[in-house]
DNA sequence: ACCTTGACGGTTC
DNA sequence: GGAACCGCCAAGG
């Protein structure tokens, strides 16, 4: 995957997404906002749906890290791909019960001064 | 250029 | 909680 080939919006996404740290998850909405994309959770969704399998920039992409606003995976329940954000989430000691997920102890508060460098603003 | 699709979100009931 | 409704707008056909 080159950067050439990519939609500006796509790479900004997943560049945030890369910062959500390991243990914790993070709304679509707030990704967006952090990428510079207020209102635009859909977006973020679909830039998702996309994330190379062999990672961005060297690094992965830990899309299964961004849940909806109601702190439940947004995939339906007992797909395959719910299943797999599900293992990968609990593989990081993060507690789910059933879709849920309590943002009040696992959601991703960045440091706003962090971010500015590694966002290179 | 027009139309449909989205791993969403807030509001309201 | 949860379901229905509507706004959002880039991307892909």
């Amino acid at each position: 995957m080159t950067i050439n080939t990519v939609k500006p919006h796509y790479a900004q996404i997943w560049k945030t997404v890369q910062l959500i740290p390991i243990g914790k998850v993070a709304c679509y909405g707030q990704i967006a906002d952090l990428a510079g994309l207020p209102g635009r959770a859909r977006l973020v969704g679909k830039a998702l749906g996309k994330v190379p399998e062999s990672g961005w920039q060297g690094k992965t992409v830990p899309w299964y890290r961004v849940i909806n606003s109601q702190g439940k995976i947004s995939f339906q329940q007992g797909s395959e791909s719910f299943e797999r954000q599900k293992q990968s989430l609990q593989d990081e000691q993060v507690v789910i019960i059933g879709a849920r997920i309590k943002l009040k102890d696992f959601q991703w508060q960045p440091d706003l001064t962090e971010l500015l460098f590694s966002l290179e603003y």
